[in-house]
DNA sequence: ATAATTACAGAATGATCGTTCTGTATCTTG
DNA sequence: CAAGATACAGAACGATCATTCTGTAATTAT
């Protein structure tokens, strides 16, 4: 999962993934059925140990500015903590090899809805007991700053200027909804 | 520069971009150096000649809203107009080979900043006749929510599930700095 | 006209790629 | 114990890769 999250999906090496997972090359193949298939399991073991944290600040447990504020938090850590490993595997390596390979298309649709769905059920549960408002956009569009957050931070950029966005995104959430 | 943008960096192969480009492998060379100098040359005539227009609609012309409803509506005609070249050159392409290369990740660096930069200047604007906020994260805000759009597009979205995302964004601007 | 230079098609080079195969060691079963 | 199955290191395979080179045709200069 590590070295496609560095390196990419075409230069991560058969070589390098055998290295790395300490796998045997016939195991990969035999557990796998090839590199797609290791890469689309690395994207489900991303989803589960990385992404499944950073969601479950979503859980309802305070308010919902302070639900956001912890969400986002976890975004920035997840993209910045590791400098071997920057941004986001979904968002940086899984997105660029969607452009030419349908199943990987696929999946980042399913993976970037999943996430959207998460939030705008997060949004929904403050609704209930507030004002009327679209919160499927405002979950796109939370769902967009943290994408953008993790290209950002791909870039080199530092937590603290990461953080600065994800509290003018919070702010806006609040005014939304209210 | 399309083939970069559909493909990718990597698969996109040498033979294709001589193809592509009716340019001989013998001049590809001579002129660029190489691959990578090939890549950095399209993506300066990328940002030339797509995110150029999409910035301009940031010069002062009409109110603040109008002005970022029509910056959005370029961002999101850029990502989703052609099937062929999804999303971003940037977001999605130069971004994923950014994780292992330090020449791409300064130019993707260099290339985010100075959209930022475009944002933040046309915020100042408005700043300077009204109240006092930081228009250097709103700008990194509304930044983060462009590529997230783009990426959105790289998956298969839709123009019009993408605009109602940046009237979220606008709307939120508009809030902000009022 | 001839000689020199330029442009280019495509071959050559050395390397790497993902996938399949082979041989050997180890483990399991009867 | 022997036979069969499993696991695995790494070689083989056919293909592709980016870069450099070669030969030839076209253009330019004298």
């Amino acid at each position: 999962m590590r070295v496609f999250w560095a390196d990419g999906y075409d230069a991560a090496s058969i070589d390098r993934l055998c290295r790395a997972t300490g796998m045997p090359r016939a195991s990969l193949y035999q557990d796998f059925g090839g590199k797609e298939g290791l890469f689309l399991a690395a994207i489900a073991h991303y989803v589960e140990t990385r992404i499944g944290p950073v969601a479950d600040a979503l859980e309802p447990s305070g308010s919902l500015d302070a639900d956001l504020s912890t969400y986002f938090a976890r975004v920035v850590a997840l993209a910045t903590d590791d400098s071997q490993t920057p941004g986001c595997l979904i968002s940086c390596v899984l997105a660029e090899v969607a452009g030419a390979n349908d199943t990987f298309r696929l999946e980042l649709d399913r993976r970037f809805t999943a996430l959207e769905d998460r939030i705008a059920q997060r949004l929904d549960h403050e609704v209930a007991s507030g004002a009327v408002t679209d919160t499927r956009a405002l979950a796109g569009m939370l769902a967009a700053v943290s994408r953008g957050i993790m290209l950002r931070a791909r870039s080199g950029a530092q937590a603290q200027d990461l953080d600065k966005i994800a509290r003018v995104a919070v702010r806006a959430s609040a005014r939304e909804i209210v």
